[in-house]
DNA sequence: GTGAAAGCGCTAACAC
DNA sequence: GTGTTAGCGCTTTCAC
């Protein structure tokens, strides 16, 4: 009925408070009897005690919450992000609070507020509206804030991300050494670093091989299915049979572009070959299966943990290092070999 | 580079500790002087001081933390309830800490005890592995928690679902005012009462509508999208054109059987109308736009809250108390009428 | 109206 | 080896 504290314990053990304390960190300081650590212990499981963390790091330990901020939790790979992050999390018996922002910084603000005032260990943060200015002042207020997927260019702040100059080298050679010569692009709306490297990728690929740039071919949009089926059906009836491939700046994107090509009664790959970008889980199980570029999800989620950890041990973060991972071209049944 | 704390305030405003601290509660007792108030506020506002909420919670309040704890984080059922919970913790100023038991009982466990350490003011369950008596003596060490979407029938603990009973009947009935008479079912393995119930509604359906049930047509496996695909191919095969109509147990599995029968070489709805259950977001870009069952998440995620909120403020939770919400039908493009 | 002081559950010097 | 004590940042009697 009664919350059980580490006096009942004490009391139950016939010990003092810090000798149960010092069996519950066995790390520090374990010199004590086999004897008085056993009674205590033997209470501990007989009063089914569990330690209160919040009391705990008040006395400067650490809360074990790590703070997740996103800009969607409606994407798929934000969800994957969070999804290996918790995993991690649980490794190390941490929990993971899980906040998106929504593209809104008014909404991300609070929310970093609100992790600040848990004192949380650390935020892995994606950010949508932060500047250098408040972020540094955050990390001087002793919270480690890592920034994963998009980087913020003064913060004095890690960053750890994807190569996604990288990617879209990748995904445009992928369509040119298939034999493609008119590439298609599908865009997001430029407002992220993202965005622009991929694109960036797309654009010098292309020179490097000798090949034109359209701009008639590139298309902008928002980040999501309806955009990608209303690009591509622009693009279709725009110019036609003009272009053989088109690389889409996400699989969102590209499942979308898939059902415009569908339901114009062409076929992808045979009409048009698509790729995407991120490999999530339902380029897998798409009709056909993406051919996609796979972001280093794993190793950045992790990254990203490590460096709270460490930072959370030493006092202090790192001052603004970046981190790069590269990505990885996933083939399955979208691009076909023409010409 | 120093955390700001309660004494720092006061030492600015020239005040004491307790007076900050009314300031920061005006709701109880807040009766001083305004011109107090204004020092107050004004030291808080230069110092950007943010009250630590362990602290707080340490002294009797909350934590302003609930935990969900759900079976399966990829499951899109799983991944919108919370989304939507998020989304009503976020209006009140609630972080979600967000735990997958991933099917494991032992990994829901060590998650409540984390949950239960860090002082949670609620658990958020969909149980895979707790008996009555472990939730029991949860409840009695003081940790509201309400179980969601799955039951535990000893437990005296509030329980809230969607009727997954009507549910089966909407869609059942459904297929059968189209006409269908021959109705296949790909359905989850019977572990959760979710899945019994809602063949149930198929099975009580057919019956009241003076059709025959034909246990050749009804498939098990597991919930998702791969295991929908095989078990429709299996139908296909076995059973040829013995049936015009499929009930999926989830909009996952009837997307894993819309993809086999299209590869086929039939169609969806001519050859095979499709049914789904769940209305996650995924069954509206489908190809056929997915026809299916929508859950009451929202309906279920609020309630939840409030039972918890409650629950908190009173110092106990009510005992058990059911509560169902209706399913809603939601037409689509993967059903037609026939004969 | 406001301050002093006790105490939430815990850890970490410092004694002995 | 183990106990005593102070204090983490806050709220809340209880005085004045």
């Amino acid at each position: 009925m009664k919350k059980v504290t580490i006096k009942d314990v004490a009391e139950r053990a016939g010990v003092s408070t810090s000798t149960v304390s010092r069996v519950l960190s066995p790390q520090i300081n374990n010199y004590m009897r086999k004897e008085t650590r056993e009674k205590v212990l033997r209470a501990i499981e007989e009063l089914d005690y569990r330690p209160d963390i919040r009391a705990q790091s008040l006395r400067g330990m650490r809360t074990r919450i790590i703070g997740l901020v996103m800009p969607d939790a409606l994407n798929p790979f934000y969800q994957e992000l969070a999804y290996v992050l918790e995993e991690i999390c649980y490794r190390e018996r941490y929990g993971l609070l899980v906040c998106s922002s929504k593209n809104s910084p008014t909404r991300e603000l609070t929310y970093i507020d609100l992790l600040e005032r848990q004192k949380v260990d650390g935020i892995i943060l994606s950010t949508v509206g932060l500047n250098e200015t408040k972020l540094n002042s955050l990390t001087k207020r002793g919270i480690p804030i890592v920034l994963v997927d998009r980087d913020v260019p003064g913060a004095d702040i890690p960053v750890m991300f994807t190569n996604n100059y990288m990617g879209g080298c990748q995904a445009t050679q992928y369509l040119i050494d298939l034999g493609h010569k008119k590439i298609a692009c599908i865009i997001g709306e430029m407002n992220t670093l993202s965005s622009i490297n991929r694109l960036k990728g797309y654009y010098d690929t292309l020179q490097k091989n000798g090949l034109e740039i359209d701009k008639k071919l590139i298309k902008k949009g928002k980040l999501t299915f309806k955009d990608g089926y209303r690009l591509m059906k622009e693009l279709l009836r725009k110019s036609g049979d003009d272009f053989t491939a088109v690389f889409c700046v996400n699989d969102i994107v590209a499942l979308g572009a898939m059902r415009a090509i569908q339901e114009k009664g062409k076929n992808v790959p045979s009409d048009y070959s698509v790729i995407g970008f991120d490999n999530i889980s339902l380029s897998s199980i798409s009709n056909p299966p993406l051919t996609t570029i796979a972001q280093p999800i794993k190793e950045i989620a992790q990254a990203a943990f490590k460096t709270i950890k460490r930072a959370k041990r030493q006092g202090s973060l790192k001052k603004k290092e970046h981190k790069f991972w590269d990505t990885k071209l996933i083939v399955r049944e979208s691009c076909r070999k023409i010409g």
